[in-house]
DNA sequence: ATTAGCACTCTCATTTAATGAGTGCTAATT
DNA sequence: AATTAGCACTCATTAAATGAGAGTGCTAAT
């Protein structure tokens, strides 16, 4: 269904002015503000006519029109154009991010993030990588004390995992030396979801001597690498307070109950492609959130796909804005992260 | 100022029922509900005195009372009796800690403080050991790549730290191992604070043929532990929505926005002592958490005072069970975490 | 095809009045 | 001297009434 051009200016004039002011947007508003050149009487005809098309939404009779999840979804397909943070801003930016004397990704993403619900003004997450599909890139056993040994594994992604693992008895250095050197040499290189048997026999075999300490030891590594997947951080959370489609108490609780739950905000962030995806509202499978919407993009750590930032919020968001920002943040992070 | 049994009665009688339901109290019903034996004109009389004595305060004029800071105070230190949690509940408590196959502090502690959060229906935290103050229990490097270490410190508090180290050349497996040995050797039973200029030069003495590498790691490591001191872990922040002084928009939002703030929540926990701190709205030294009150313990790691947990809501919060409940789940974690 | 004009609708803020819980005081009672 | 009944008064809360304002939909004129 192709819409005329006036049609289209209106929907995009009622669509800005919307998401800038929150209220129901009436045919004389756009009249005086939009300078359309026609009146507002032909103004209420389109917009009859653009509701009937399912674009906008009417509170209520005799009320200004609201846009509708098509027609956010029509704005940011075709009619709005991408306002990308300018070039000090940029500058601003790349200073915030270049602090990380360190390198750890973890704390470099915590950091993204925080930057991300600031200067949006909306709450703002990070999905990290998925353990599972995260290649080996090291994994080596420290002995803490006589029974006590943490298994360090770093994979491609740069995430650090540490396990624990008390041991049944008593074991020597020099065991968990050479238990953590053929560990090493036999997983490097796998994704976690590629150890199985095959590979754990095998490992079983050239460890003959050692069993009852090996048998110990890769169960509670194998497990805590499966069980505890992926991890979700937040910031900003308060900043829906900005905006007065939280004024209503439910509303608010409802938002932070759902942010306060980990599965669906891992749902919710996840399987986002390369690009930057953008889910409004009720395109949403998830129930918690069919009145939001999420924009999303992934990151990369040296040049792999890895985890997924993203701002959540109204579906009257700034997709404009938001859209520019996330980009330029996901550029320069891919940057900082590319060295391998 | 001791008050006479009569209004210690009385007194008790009217923060039972304010915290129970939330609303100014009224002579009538207390003549009614608690079993007095006196009229409410009596009554009026007693509550007009300890108004006067600063343990009520009255909304507004011809309103019920409600009980002030002082009045809490003189309520959980001399009217109230502790509601431990029942055999049963101690049990249930007990099943839903022990699943903790895996023995790392972090994820034990996480636990409780939700577990913490469910049972109380107020928001809890938890203030990780300060690092400072921790001594080393094992320091080790990890040979990552070429140029990548990682530094693994565990301190005798239970907490695992990686500090990430990219060296500016290439090094090779040995001397990262004889570096890491004389590191773990100077350092083990040191505490962060203890590692001072002295200890740097002796080992420095010790490793002149490495001095390069020496110096490249050492100041990463050491500015690592020192930054990120301590930190904190929340959860049930959207419980104060059961509560009706939360119902204001303005409330809620001050009372999310001051948790959303790290360095608050880390004053607000630190310095409890080895029992429990009950600290009641304006007693609070912070300007943000003056209308709250916070119930406090630490824990123990092998018997030695390491974090605090704690339950953060409005100073109408039910005392007699927020106590109860914080010494038992403080008992069990001390117990789970007392192997050294 | 467009627009001016007008009746109609619905929300929101304000006013008004009624209700009710609770106090404080005084005078009577124990 | 302490307690209590009784009553006038205060203040918040609720519901109903009112009016202004923004906006639409329709009709007739351009």
């Amino acid at each position: 269904m192709e819409l005329g051009d006036r049609k289209k200016s209106i929907l995009k004039a009622i669509i800005t002015d919307y998401i800038e002011t929150a209220e129901p947007v009436g045919s004389r508003t756009i009249a005086k503000k939009y300078e359309m050149g026609i009146s507002s009487a032909t103004i209420r005809n389109e917009m009859s006519d653009l509701e009937d098309l399912g674009y906008l939404e009417q509170p209520h009779t005799s009320s200004g029109r609201i846009p509708s999840d098509k027609g956010y979804r029509t704005y940011v397909n075709y009619l709005m154009q991408v306002n990308y943070p300018t070039n000090e801003e940029i500058e601003l930016i790349k200073n915030y991010m270049k602090f990380a004397t360190v390198y750890e990704v973890d704390k470099i993403i915590k950091r993204t993030i925080k930057l991300l619900s600031q200067i949006t003004m909306y709450t703002s997450a990070v999905l990290t990588p998925s353990v599972n599909r995260s290649t080996v890139k090291s994994i080596q056993l420290i002995r803490v004390s006589a029974r006590d040994v943490i298994a360090v594994v770093v994979t491609d992604t740069g995430i650090i995992k540490n396990v624990v693992i008390k041991l049944p008895k008593e074991v020597s250095t020099e065991s968990i030396m050479r238990i953590s050197n053929m560990l090493n040499s036999k997983l490097y290189g796998l994704t976690i979801e590629e150890i199985d048997l095959a590979v754990i026999s095998s490992i079983q075999n050239e460890m003959r001597g050692y069993s009852e300490i090996f048998n110990a030891i890769l169960p509670v590594i194998y497990d805590s690498l499966k069980a505890n997947d992926c991890d979700v951080y937040l910031e900003g959370a308060t900043n829906i307070f900005n905006y007065p489609e939280y004024d209503d108490r439910d509303k608010a609780y409802n938002f932070l109950s759902m942010i306060e739950n980990k599965d669906v905000l891992i749902e919710a962030l996840s399987s986002g492609d390369d690009n930057i995806t953008i889910t409004i509202g009720k395109e949403n499978e998830i129930e918690e959130i069919k009145d939001c919407s999420i924009i999303k993009a992934s990151y990369k750590v040296g040049g792999k796909t890895a985890g997924t930032i993203g701002v959540i919020g109204p579906t009257r968001m700034n997709y404009a804005r938001v859209i520019g920002i996330i980009k330029c943040l996901t550029d320069i992070l891919n940057d900082i992260l590319k060295s391998p």
